[in-house]
DNA sequence: TCCAAAAGTTGAACGTGTTCAAAAATGGTG
DNA sequence: CACCATTTTTGAACACGTTCAACTTTTGGA
């Protein structure tokens, strides 16, 4: 008689366990996070949390979509008052890598299971394309808010995410207080992109930047 | 009576052990190669193999070692006929692609093994500082024989590495036959930084190109 | 020559992620 | 209700990297 769709017996358990998960993640960590604890602690068996996530790497796939789901509501709300590519840039990256401050700490366990090609953590790979591109939308809405030389427009969004998980490799690795390091580069960086993409019309760089994005094309295929 | 220093039993042991698990894991794959196998292939105990080698990453280390080695021999022999920074470089990189090939099959799970921040592996890291060094040192046999602006040169050779280490991520992930999309990358990529750097003195871009470098700086601190 | 300390060797044992055949619960059909 | 196919659950079992206490061999000085 719900209106909603009521949650079957089997999904409820799904939900239990990928919780369960979730809050042992945060709270232990990815290494001290064990199938067998996350069973223990969802009441089931291990048999069972296998038969719903096939692997512990799909579960943390799950941590990596709700961050990334954070990092756009973030991003979003910070854009809002935000003008001038420097600061909008700046501003999505911050919002970035505060969404993922409370995973620091395994952050550095987790690019273990991210990076290798076939993982469906690898940010490049096609299980996580739902995901990127919600990654890459972020930074079309810091271009759409931006002046932008048009040759440059389409493939800036791609080439900023791309830079975007170059900071956050580096936040990965950085391991002074607060991440202080990787706030400074993105301090740094920001401005100094926005520069690079204002004289990208000038006529010394121009021609470099058409190449950039003609080998960018070109590596791609 | 050997004017050779003869090699200890145990230091015949360890050799033992490390070209079985070289060849294994050139054979069948870094995933493939189990620690029992080395073992059972060497002739020696499970414990043994741990009484040389603390970990299964110690073992790839020497692979990795192994391979700049080769790297560095490579570079050295391609940059006597190279002139000229972007075919200098260009003939740098792939040198240093074309001694990874071998690996580029389990290279894939290597990374996973490799980018840990803890990890022995780990290029950034102390243990690998060593080699690290030695691989930054063929990019200052790169820029020693071409012409590069002052405020520049002394930082470039550490850029230009960090560089490659971008085109070995590329290599990792690139499932192209031979990695043909990473060759494109290098021969792309090399004449543009050349070309970048040649442009580093005119008064739009070395302003550019200083805040780049003060910022490397900043961030390292 | 002897013996204690050091170096080297061993295989059982631990905890892990993952697999799987079998058992149990569920849902629909006659 | 009775029957059967499907979905869900279970825990034993596997292979792995790693640890460790016990054992054996080698070394070097008295």
């Amino acid at each position: 008689m719900d209106a909603q769709p009521m949650d079957s017996k089997s999904e409820q358990t799904k939900a239990l366990v990928r919780e369960t998960a979730m809050a042992m993640f945060r709270t232990k960590g990815y290494a001290k996070t064990t199938m067998r604890g996350i069973a223990a602690d969802a009441g089931v068996s291990l048999g069972s949390t296998y038969y719903y996530y096939a692997s512990k790497d799909e579960l943390v796939l799950e941590l990596y979509r709700e961050s990334v789901t954070e990092q756009q509501a973030a991003a979003t709300l910070a854009l809002a008052d935000a003008s001038g590519l420097a600061d909008r840039l700046k501003a999505a990256l911050h919002a970035g890598i505060d969404a993922l401050t409370p995973y620091h700490s395994f952050g550095s366990a987790l690019i273990g299971s991210a990076l290798p090609p076939q993982s469906p953590l690898n940010p490049f790979g096609e299980p996580s394309r739902e995901v990127r591109e919600s990654a890459v939308g972020i930074f079309s809405e810091v271009v759409e808010g931006a002046k932008v030389p048009a040759f440059l427009r389409a493939q800036l969004p791609e080439l900023l995410w791309l830079g975007y998980m170059g900071v956050v490799l580096f936040w990965v690795y950085d391991r002074s207080e607060g991440q202080r390091r990787t706030r400074t580069l993105i301090d740094g960086a920001a401005p100094l992109i926005a520069k690079l993409v204002a004289f990208s019309r000038l006529p010394v760089v121009k021609p470099l930047v058409e190449e950039v994005l003609a080998l960018k094309a070109k590596v791609q295929s």
